[in-house]
DNA sequence: AGTGTAGTTTGACGATCGCCGTACTACGTC
DNA sequence: GACGTAGTACGGCGATCGTCAAACTACACT
């Protein structure tokens, strides 16, 4: 636990690999992303982030694997081109909601729960409840 | 209770007072609004509607004024050109966060809280929560 | 009828948004 | 080194957004 970031407690050091190991799985390495601090997330930002749907996708996503702790961006195969994908991923981090490093090649993502449960007690759990809920009544499948 | 609409149960019908009385309040009268019906009001849309900040400060001021039911657009001044507070207003309106009704010259507000309460359950509370929460931690005045 | 108040409508503006394709970089593997 | 994979950066496109000023409508009051 010390080569990563925990996504319960996210911090923005490169951190540059100092320890080499024969792990199975690449260490976070090279390019740095940067991301607000805590205090710095605003919620007219998360709000805005949270209504598109496409990035609510990815949220609703994230909140349902969160014991898998991270998902690469690639696991969302979402029905927009590449550079799209980066962009919505992109807003996600820089207003706070995810937590992003790469892993190799791959990018991996993580919401920044404890960050946005001590700003905004309640708010993602009852925003993840109302788009389920209203999945539920719309009866459509995510879309 | 029957010429005018009850903010808890709003129904959009124009009902044009059909019976006349003296009483000191004017009554709905002439012109009609259209609201979307509870099960029309999307989650992406009331997110992006709270996602602007002046529009957050009239629904906040609304919830804490809940009880007086009805406030009238003037009494906001906001800090933005009168037909910019028209166009916040109808945005509140049109993705079914506020009902509006004409009484006389003005036009009264009122939050849809039975309605957001039965679709999104503690959203609009945590929502204002938070806002309340960033407000104090930033320190400033509604800014 | 005239005046004032409250809000609307229209059209415009610059900024941002969501989206794309193309060209590019970083990493792992052969 | 060559190749494939994962994601980025750069522009560009049309649509939407927040804002405004100017002209307008609806109502109340004298």
């Amino acid at each position: 636990m010390q080569t990563q970031t925990t996504p319960t407690a996210p911090q923005s050091q490169p951190q540059a690999s100092s320890q080499p190991q024969a792990s199975s799985q690449p260490q976070a390495s090279g390019r740095s992303l940067e991301h607000p601090r805590r205090e710095a997330i605003r919620l007219e930002d998360v709000l805005h982030a949270l209504s598109d749907p496409m990035r609510m996708r990815v949220v609703r996503t994230l909140a349902e694997e969160e014991e898998t702790c991270e998902l690469s961006c690639s696991v969302f195969d979402l029905p927009v081109s590449k550079s799209t994908t980066t962009h919505h991923f992109r807003v996600l981090r820089e207003c706070g909601v995810i937590h992003q490093i790469y892993r190799g090649t791959a990018k991996m993502n993580a919401l920044r729960r404890a960050d946005l449960d001590a700003l905004f007690p309640g708010l993602l759990d009852s925003v993840l409840a109302a788009a389920a809920l209203q999945e539920g009544r719309l009866g459509g499948d995510r879309g």
